[in-house]
RNA sequence: GCUGGAGUGGCGCAAUUGGUAGCGCACCUGUCUUGUAAACAGGUGGUUGUGGGUUCGAGUCCCAUCUCCAGCUCCA
């Protein structure tokens, strides 16, 4: 009696009864979460309707990841409301790695609350209560969730859920309003939330693989203007092996911290004297600052730039000129006041650079001008924001700009992207994406843009022409546009897998304009130029910061502010050893000596935990044989190597930048 | 800037209900020093971020302030 439909199921056609659900075709498969059906998910209890083509969704894959880290938001919702149930929802969506969940409640969580927490969804995933979907309308919505304010004002706003707030939609979707029951083995119900879904079949399926992180406030829908709620953050994986993978990599992660290295390494401080966001570079920073500016410099000029060099502070006025007072004044330092006359820290090169091409005539015949500088500019970046290297108030940026003709504009901007990804390559970094930055076509933020929609146009589509062109993957990022232009930013992986903005080119029609740039064409008139901005790793500061957790502090040997350390087997061998120290010296390289009253042991405990590239050992075998034993920093030894052939061994291989570690296991001069 | 947390010798940490500020590493001194991740002994160093307050007595409690951490917001 019961009618047949058919479906595609994984691929294949089946006739199954009406009504048959994603259980009766999945349930068997513990590792099915959801499945998707004509391309949407769909929770697993739902009927399968005629003609419809659907497939098993794991964890395996993203959205099946996701679905799982959304039911993880859930089950911490019904722990806090269990235990508080005055604590207001606010919304739970997934993220990277985990999950989220804000709650309006009259104190903050502590570190001790979200034990009890974590114990309390325990508890929830061995119930293995189910998840329940409801269709209701709005009305019912509003009249159910009366005392979910949040949750009423996602429903005004649904339809437009993108716009309610990052996250939102996965609340309320666009669509139908459902409200999903958490149900107990009984059959009574446990909790209830306002939901789009899907959500995985059981809270069973969440089994231990979750943990709660941290909690913190966070701005309702993502609004400086709108009150802060707490946020709770927690991790879900699929397998408790993957829970402990992730918590590994954070650990990794933290070994690697510069500011901790940093301290560790003697590389760099921030006393707080001297006040915060302000680093002050210590010898073995300061060696690996300027092998880093030395190279940089070195290819710019190389690559046709001209090195410049401009003030710290100017008038204020020019930073009128240029635009940027009007626009962020608060992100520059307030005025100094010289005799009635204002002058700024500057926070940007360019108007600097602007003066210089100004200073005379310029000819056609002289563009692409370009001008370089390591330019250190100050921002009065938030107190909040600051971290480390990676976001300070003092920037050294390797800031160029190149002044144009407007055909001349993509040939500059594809030579500036060859070039910045030819240098990060030379520092290890092989591991890029794209980013376009464009302006905010009607966000709130419109007006901070200026320049005409054509010239906008024009120029939004030189940098995604030359984008595309380099064959790397290209993400847009509507509205995070300079005020005066788009610009391209790259974007690079380091070794254990994390981006980091680093360089950005940017287009730039609007200065010149501002500025009054103009040069002599071939037919007598004097034209506009356009500017091409480009910082190649955003600052010299975040860049070494960053170069320090992608190397773990291993620096390549070319930078490495030791790049021999000597260790005489005993005292007997100081004189021997220094000799070979001299050596190395006259070959230009950075060498220390262990000439401290440890004994051989130590001395080698110490010299393996000062990352030294290269370790040179001499006993009374080396010296009887005019030699030198190497230990690499992977413990691997070559021993008895002439002196001679050991110094050009090490300077050969600094000389080829070589940025992996040198190792026994290679070839000796594979440089 | 907002919310929450935290500041104890150079670094990492400890100090029962408010009751003598300790330990390890580093550093200094001495005795040592012979082949690959810690020789032994002794010693210096702190007005517990800073300024107030409560108390017979404050690292511990209260207020303010500075700095750092996490997140939010921001990032020309």
């Amino acid at each position: 009696m019961s009618e047949q439909i058919t479906l595609t199921v994984a691929g294949a056609q089946r006739e199954v009864e009406a009504g048959t659900t994603g259980t009766d075709l999945f349930g068997d498969d513990k590792a099915v979460l959801v499945m998707r059906v004509d391309g949407d998910l769909w929770d697993l209890h739902r009927e399968v309707p005629a003609g419809a083509v659907v497939e098993p969704v794991t964890a395996q894959e993203p959205e099946g990841l996701a679905v799982l880290r959304h039911s993880a938001a859930h089950l911490l919702a019904q722990a806090v409301q269990q235990a508080n149930p005055d604590a207001k929802l606010g919304i739970g969506p997934p993220i990277t790695d985990g999950f989220y969940y804000d709650f309006d409640v009259a104190e903050a969580f502590t570190p001790d609350d979200l034990k009890k927490l974590e114990k309390a969804m325990l508890k929830i995933v061995n119930e293995g209560q189910t998840f329940r979907r409801r269709v209701i309308t709005d009305a019912e919505g509003l009249e159910e969730l009366k005392d979910e304010p949040y949750k009423c004002e996602l429903i005004g706003l649904k339809g437009n859920a993108a716009d309610a707030a990052e996250g939102a939609e996965a609340e309320v979707g666009g669509g139908q309003l459902t409200i999903y029951d958490n149900v107990r083995r009984d059959g009574s119900v446990a909790w209830g939330d306002l939901c789009r879904g899907p959500h995985v079949p059981s809270t069973k399926v969440l089994g231990n693989a979750f943990k709660l992180m941290r909690s913190a406030a966070a701005y309702w829908r993502g609004s400086e203007k709108n009150p802060q709620l707490q946020r709770v953050y927690g991790t879900a994986w699929p397998t408790k092996d993957q829970l402990k993978a992730y918590l590994e990599r954070l650990a990794e992660a933290e070994k690697r911290d510069h500011r901790k290295l940093g301290a560790e390494m003697d590389l760099f401080s921030f006393p707080e004297n001297i006040g915060p966001g302000l680093p002050v570079f210590h010898p073995k920073g300061g060696i690996i600052k300027r092998e880093m500016e030395d190279y940089v410099r070195r290819r710019h000029i190389e690559e046709g730039f001209s090195y410049v060099g401009t003030p710290h502070v100017s008038k204020e006025d020019l930073f009128y000129t240029s635009g940027h007072l009007p626009y962020y004044a608060d992100g520059m330092f307030p005025p100094l006041d010289l005799d009635g006359q204002k002058y700024r820290l500057k926070a940007m090169n360019c108007p600097m650079h602007n003066e210089i091409f100004r200073s005379r005539g310029r000819s056609y015949r002289e563009l692409p001008l370009r001008f370089f500088e390591f330019g250190t500019v100050y921002r009065d970046e938030k107190s909040g924001v600051l971290s480390g290297l990676t976001r300070v108030r003092m920037i050294t940026q390797d800031d160029s700009h190149s002044y144009v003709t407007p055909e001349q504009a993509p040939g500059e901007i594809k030579h500036l992207l060859d070039f910045i990804l030819g240098l990060l390559r030379d520092f290890g970094l092989n591991d890029f994406y794209l980013e376009l930055s464009t302006r905010d076509e009607d966000g709130d933020k419109k007006d901070k843009f200026i320049g005409t929609d054509e010239q906008w146009e024009v120029a939004t589509q030189v940098l995604a022409d030359v984008a595309n062109a380099s064959g790397l993957e290209l993400v847009p990022d509507p509205g995070g546009a300079a005020f005066y232009g788009p610009k391209i930013s790259v974007q690079a992986r380091d070794a254990i897998g994390r981006t980091w903005q680093m360089s950005t080119i940017q287009y730039d029609f609007n200065m010149p304009e501002r500025f009054g740039l103009e040069f002599q064409a071939q037919d007598g008139t004097r034209q506009q130029p356009v500017m091409i901005h480009s910082a190649k790793f955003g600052s010299i500061e975040r860049f070494l910061g960053v170069l320090v957790e992608h190397y773990a502090g291993q620096f390549p040997a070319w930078l490495a502010p030791v790049q021999v350390l000597g260790v005489p087997v005993a005292e007997e061998y100081y004189d021997y050893l220094g000799e070979v120290g001299e050596k190395l010296r006259r070959a230009g390289v950075r060498v220390e000596m262990d000439t401290s009253d440890d004994r051989f042991p130590k001395k080698i405990r110490n010299a393996s935990k000062s990352k030294a590239p290269f370790i040179l050992i001499a006993g009374e075998e080396d010296r009887d044989n005019g030699a030198v034993s190497f230990r690499y920093r992977d413990g691997s030894q070559k021993n008895g190597v002439p002196v001679d052939e050991a110094v050009a061994e090490i300077a050969a291989y600094i000389a080829s930048r070589n940025n992996t570690s040198p190792t026994a296991a290679e070839a000796p001069s594979e440089a």
